[in-house]
DNA sequence: CAAATAGTGTCTTTAAGACACTATGCC
DNA sequence: GGCATAGTGTCTTAAAGACACTATTTG
């Protein structure tokens, strides 16, 4: 399986290594609603699921990139224009038959980036924002489908016990504003009461002034403290009966 | 970046592939204490880290192995001889720098194995049960030592709101057992009350007849329901006031 | 029967859910 | 002033913590 070369390390010898991409699922909410962003495939004989809808991502360029995340980074970089988002890793996946150009394995990564109304996306005109109900029922290439799963999954269920959903909002945003991004991610209606002694008590907020927001009486602007990690809240939410959020 | 055969899909050349490795943290409860499997590296001068301690794992082999999990479970058979342990990836780490190899990713798994007093490890002479904090203590190969704090971590937080150290017993286990068992990973001593009452409120074990336990009573035996997954609870335990649980 | 451990019961505490109430800004 | 939304207060509920109590096995 090795093939030494003098003076050097042994090590698996070029076509015997699997290929590396890295893969970001990027999550925004937009027009009260979660959104990824999907790419288009692009078009030509040498391209595995050409045309096809796609997570953005690539093959990891050892000339460019120092490691992973910056590999993750510099992907979203290129397509939202973002550069201080929430970014962790989801997982990786590899095996002989996910990817028809052979062997490959994909690190990917979950990014949660705020939109503001009115800005475009800064990258190629072949990405859009696309809802996560219509993303999951796409034929999406190679087991992007999967990924994508876990990583609705993933999000829906640490919803549930952190402040993830203050990431997808531009700051400075109200309480109010916050909780229908929980709501949105979440697809139910959560008491106003119990929210607001959660993320008051969380200590994760700083005031920032009074802000408008939709309509009516002005309410507390807030900001993120930490950026770099979630707050992580003692118990999870319940489902409370009444209206759904969803939608 | 890409060199294109004829008739093929574009690919990275060989040598622009970074190296990719699967690593496993092999985690066990034995004399009353977590501990992990740690492997010397083999001597050599073709060996970078030669006979340091480190986790056990290696190249992905592409003609042995069909996916990364495969690869995880191989690597663990051959050191363990267990087929069926816990296992779920903990993450993947990549750069330029982390293999003196050349730029390389590995895949990190973590397993809970049971072991039985007095059964050896059927793999080399090379690996050994070591516990967890001298393993942290320890100056490990590559980026070891951090990977080992992010699995540690890892298992402690999860281990407050799931069922995880039930994967570490050798079944059938009584409700004592499995105390002492969350008590060691977490490291801090839990009411024995509120323990039982949340393992039996969780529905993931299934009764197996009466066990002796170390001394006195006679206690109920449980077998895991579905050792696929880990039952998650629904709100984290706490710390209690008195002594410690810890060694 | 004593020692040791298994298992139960009861009261308290914590944080969330329900829901009604007050407060403030814009038209 | 009226409407819409922001924010508060109070009572209830769920699940955990404290801790004393009973039960069952072995020596």
């Amino acid at each position: 399986m090795r093939s030494t070369r003098p003076g050097a390390f042994a090590v698996p010898s070029g076509p015997e290594r699997p290929l590396a991409t890295v893969d970001v699922v990027i999550f925004t909410v937009m027009d009260e609603q979660l959104k990824l962003l999907l790419v288009r495939r692009p078009e030509g004989d040498t391209e595995p699921y050409a045309g096809r809808a796609a997570l953005p991502g690539g093959f990891v360029d050892v000339a460019q990139d120092a490691s992973l995340q910056a590999c993750a980074m510099r992907k979203l970089r290129e397509k939202t224009g973002f550069d201080a988002p929430y970014l962790e890793q989801l997982g990786s996946w590899g095996s002989a038959t996910r990817d028809p150009r052979g062997w490959c394995a994909t690190h990917v990564y979950f990014a949660l980036v705020p939109t503001m109304p009115g800005v475009p996306l800064s990258g190629s005109a072949a990405s859009e924002w696309v809802d996560v109900d219509s993303a999951l029922r796409k034929r999406l290439a190679f087991d992007h489908g999967e990924i994508l799963m876990a990583a609705v999954e993933r999000l829906r269920s640490k919803v549930e016990y952190t402040s993830l959903p203050a990431f997808l909002l531009p700051e400075p945003f109200t309480l109010p504003q916050l909780q229908r991004s929980y709501e949105i991610v979440l697809g139910r209606a959560i008491d106003k009461s119990a929210f607001r002694k959660r993320m008051l008590d969380a200590q994760f907020l700083a005031e920032a002034g009074p802000t408008a927001g939709d309509a009516g009486r002005l309410a507390m602007g807030y900001r993120i403290l930490d950026r770099e990690r979630a707050a992580v809240f003692p118990r999870t939410f319940r489902a409370v009966e009444g209206p759904s959020g969803r939608g």
